[in-house]
RNA sequence: AGAGUCGGCCGGGCAGUCGCUGCGUCUUUCAGGCGUGGAGGAAAGUCCGGGCUCCAUAGGGCAGGGUGCCAGGUAACCCCUGGGGGGCGCGAGCCCACGGAAAGUGCCACAGAGAAUAGACCGCCUAAGCGCCCACGGGCGCCGGCAAGGGUGAAACGGUGCGGUAAGAGCGCACCGCGCACGGUGGCAACACCGGCGGCACGGCAAACCCCACCCGGAGCAAGACCAAAUAGGGGGGCGAUGGUGCGGCCCGUACCGCCCCCGGGUAGGUCGCUAGAGGUGCGCGGCGACGCGCAUCCCAGAGGAAUGACUGUCCUCGACAAAACCCGGCUUACAGGCCGACUCUCCUA
RNA sequence: UGGGAGAUCGUCUAGUGGCAGGACCGGAGCCUUUGAAGCUCCAGACGUAGGUUCGAAUCCUACUCCCCCAA
């Protein structure tokens, strides 16, 4: 389980709808001006990642893609330091012009934020 | 050297580390190891055309829609190729919804005399006929004639010249233009050329209705198929007036729903459909070409909130537009920069 | 992903080949002791680019944007 520990599969994700929108209702929030990190404790021992990227915030499949890719990566290789948590980064206007290395910095910052909070 | 035209191609490279995912294989399973593959020329817009699936085997008629010079290519096309005609450019070349207005209906505002069986505002004429005057040259008026000139308009019923005339007029002639269901020659054809005939008749709009020729059944992979708990759905046979549904607007037609008898499992979830194909590459042959044929060879994404990335180093010209979602052929639109080939014009030098 | 509608003053809308109109809002004036209401006047638009036509908001083509349906 050590090699695993930077490992990321589908168990790690959310992905049906009621996961959703569990964590929707009435989650803790950290807000960003291009984005919105909401989380909330889960029954289980490790974190999961959702992500909302409506065609909305970000127009081109192109940037969607790659916003997705940063936050994955960036989730994969800190997860060790979060808790049960389901997280979900929900995007808003003007994500799509963010420097991979900008997003990545802050995305730490939150994780951060919500290891501290574990005990919460 | 400068300016330009056409066609084709590329769309950061390399190394290391950590990850995602299809397939194969191995480990007893959970899970992992190893190997291997992993976005585009537009994957986009969804504007056309097909394949595939179900509805009837895709039927008949009306309605509706599409295409529109000719020939060819193709599974098919609103695509492509070659040719014809017209327009633009010195040129290489580029552009064109390019059938029919002598089948019918309709429209052509304003202006203008007149807008489609033409017409007379200004104007030109006074030869013929009638009347009056007369200085016997003629003058005036009536009845009339004309369409050359002006003017209006997007558009006014051939143009120029000569003859002709009272003034004029295709009224006549020459040339040009135009028309012809005329003949000949060339071409599969569109059409071109030559000759003949016609004094000229036929304004424009069919992206107005329409006519002609050809084409089009409907839905769409959330199609559809299979597996699979609960309140009864499906298959076969017989009967059938109305109505409803498949079926898209209607009618016909057809199948089912309805009632009786006999046999027997649908929605929430999962699996398949899901990628080997009108396929790529190379060579040869046929063709001006689009393309076709033959041989060899290759296997080249199949996810499911959705996979190709991140980080580090390094090099350069510092990286545009942009992400498959059943598949394919086109069209259209977006695109930093760069490469190759063919050709045109101008200038300079030899 | 597939299917379907639409775009006209700031807002809601009419116009379907020849004048772009109406209502609300806005501005100015009249009326009133003042305000509201009322009356008069004014300003303001055819999504973009091509094409057809003498002439296009209207017909055709391409593009852009917005909305709806199928989960």
């Amino acid at each position: 389980m050590r090699a695993g520990r930077r490992r990321f599969t589908r168990r790690d994700r959310l992905t049906r709808e009621e996961e959703f929108r569990r964590v929707f209702n009435r989650p803790r929030r950290l807000h960003h001006d291009a984005w919105v990190t909401l989380f909330k404790a889960n029954d289980l021992r490790y974190p999961r990642l959702g992500l909302a990227i409506s065609r909305k915030s970000v127009p081109t499949a192109v940037a969607r893609n790659r916003v997705k890719r940063v936050v994955r990566e960036s989730f994969r290789l800190n997860r060790h330091r979060l808790g049960g948590f389901d997280i979900i980064i929900l995007a808003r206007r003007g994500l799509a012009r963010r420097e991979n290395r900008a997003l990545r910095e802050a995305l730490e910052r939150d994780w951060t934020t919500i290891e501290q909070c574990k005990d919460c």
